[in-house]
DNA sequence: ATATTATATTCCTATATAGGAATATGTCAA
DNA sequence: TTGACATATTCCTATATAGGAATATAATAT
């Protein structure tokens, strides 16, 4: 057996680093295909493939204008992975107080 | 090609669910891989796979004991993970004050 | 020395990619 | 309708798994 498929779950399709260049890239505005080509410095096949993946995890969202398609963030699909991952913050900072109370919490919810 | 190796990159070793589990399950006390076995479930070869992995790519730390192996999370490996997604809270949390100015920010920072 | 306990490793297989190259589809303009 | 532009898709291949089964290694006890 392999991976879970990138296509389902955000953790997958965030594991490929250029996915997260392109996702970052995005950052707030709407940009078509070529502009994000331009910006990466990628071919454009590359681009549109990854977009794919990420439209269809959800993580992105995708407009058509003309014979452009305008894609932007859907930043609420990533919201699973900073929940995850957010918890376990308090270990390496220094900012915290009871440790113990912060990670029993953590393992209640979940 | 295929994705770059879970050994290497955090993000990877991470995108595998079970691996988040065992993450998980460690929390703040280190775990013989015998108690993981118990704790999760899973057969033995299995829990150390996956510990194998985690060890290798930073995410745990190992002691030997005897003919136990003690496992403990290494926190601070899954600090990439954090900051690269905590920005995007920013986007659909609703306590955030001047969006423009957070995204133009996480812009310039990668 | 031998059995037992604890854990790691090896072998095998099905499968999911990521990237390159080439091509197809869709849309607008003249 | 023909060409140019914008984007998606298909085909191909090398490779990295994850899981199961069986086995190997290591350490302790008797």
């Amino acid at each position: 057996m392999a991976r879970t498929p990138t296509t389902h779950d955000p953790f997958n399709a965030v594991a490929e680093p250029r996915r997260r260049q392109l996702i970052q890239a995005m950052g707030e505005e709407e940009l078509s295909v070529n502009e994000l080509v331009e910006l990466l410095g990628w071919n454009q096949p590359s681009v549109s493939k990854h977009l794919g993946v990420l439209k269809q995890v959800g993580l992105v969202k995708e407009r058509r204008v003309g014979r452009q398609r305008m894609y932007r963030l859907n930043a609420e699909r990533l919201k699973p992975i900073f929940e995850w991952v957010a918890p376990f913050e308090k270990i390496w900072s220094e900012r915290f107080d009871r440790l113990d109370v912060v990670l029993e919490k953590m393992k209640k919810e979940q």
